[in-house]
DNA sequence: CGAAACATCCGCCACT
DNA sequence: GTAGTGGCGGATGTTT
């Protein structure tokens, strides 16, 4: 049995963004490991936002039998989508059904009340509208996706490769999601917000000069104890205007850059080694396997150990159970 | 697990 | 006045 992504499709839906999880679910090195359809959430015929017509796979009957479903951004914020959208989803998701938006799409998830306590985001122009209209919802306009479990909203466009390789890399390892980022040359992880996006301000280039050479050091030495202070010194700034640097050049904080990549780090050594995961989580540049765990357990929902029995393999595509 | 020690983050303000 | 820089301190997060 294979891992089902239904893609929705509305009239007036954005083309790259349907053509995003197509590009990703189908992808040839991909494909043993998901099947993959088109959906109609309206009756026919429909059009993409560029005016081309699309072709559907199915109605929103397939979605009973998805395990991933994909919303991509809905055509107008201020719309209510379909009761019959609406109840797919909400059955979808009490049935645990995975389901992911890309840009506005969060606003189809957040009618259905699926958004509801949980933290979500979506593009930055409409994020401030998401808050307002469901107070419930955490909305935070500042990054890429957000992974609130079984729920996942992405932000602007783009952010939803970022997204979709997110649950490769979930159901499928590191190793396959950076291979299909290689494929399509985007980058296989893309660290920080929407902020820098949103804003122009671009660090001047003397300050990416030193900043580069910065990150090139700290990428190149992981495991060495870090603090922020060494890295200001080596830097040559002080550390209060190392820290606005450094979040202007990659929208993450410096501490948080260090820590998603120490357990990216961890992720590819738990991969391609049988070091122990204490072990591994030194050489990352953890101080205790308590702390290598925690932040491993934050960052990619499950623990070191059920990753390496996942993916340890030095085979071929995976399959899923 | 929780508590105490320690570090980071970031608004604010002062200085060049 | 603006732009860049750095220090302070308390909230927040991390480590042990």
């Amino acid at each position: 049995m294979t891992h089902l992504v239904a893609a929705l499709a509305y009239d007036l839906a954005p083309a790259f963004e349907l053509a995003i999880p197509g590009e990703i679910f189908a992808l040839d090195i991909v494909q043993s490991g998901y099947q993959f359809m088109l959906i109609g959430a309206e009756p026919g015929p429909l059009r993409t936002s560029s005016g081309w017509s699309i072709r559907t796979d199915g109605d929103l009957g397939c979605l009973d039998q998805a395990d991933t479903i994909i919303v991509p951004g809905w055509r107008d914020p201020a719309a209510l989508p379909s009761n019959a959208l609406i109840e797919s989803l909400r059955r979808a998701a009490a049935r645990g059904a995975r389901i992911a938006s890309l840009c506005t799409g969060a606003f189809v998830l957040a009618a259905a009340g699926l958004l509801d306590g949980r933290r979500a985001t979506t593009h930055w122009r409409h994020a401030a509208q998401l808050a307002r209209r469901y107070p419930k919802i955490e909305v935070d306009p500042d990054v890429l996706y957000v992974d609130a479990g079984g729920v996942l909203t992405s932000g602007g466009t783009a952010a939803g490769l970022d997204l979709c390789l997110h649950l490769v890399r979930l159901d499928h390892g590191a190793s396959l999601a950076n291979a299909v980022a290689r494929r399509l040359l985007v980058a296989p992880h893309r660290e920080g917000g929407q902020a820098q996006f949103a804003e122009a301000a671009v660090a001047t280039e003397s300050e990416t000069a030193r900043l580069g050479q910065s990150l090139a050091e700290l990428s190149g030495s992981l495991g060495e104890p870090w603090s922020l202070a060494r890295l200001a010194a080596s830097a040559s700034l002080s550390v209060r205007q190392y820290h606005r640097v450094f979040q202007a050049a990659t929208g993450a904080t410096p501490h948080q850059w260090l820590l998603g990549q120490r357990v990216r780090a961890g992720q590819r050594l738990l991969e391609d080694t049988s070091l122990s995961i204490e072990e591994v989580g030194i050489r990352v540049g953890f101080g205790s396997p308590s702390s290598f765990r925690s932040h491993f357990v934050r960052l990619v929902h499950t623990s070191p150990s059920a990753y390496r029995q996942t993916f340890r393999v030095l085979a071929p595509p995976p399959t899923l159970p």
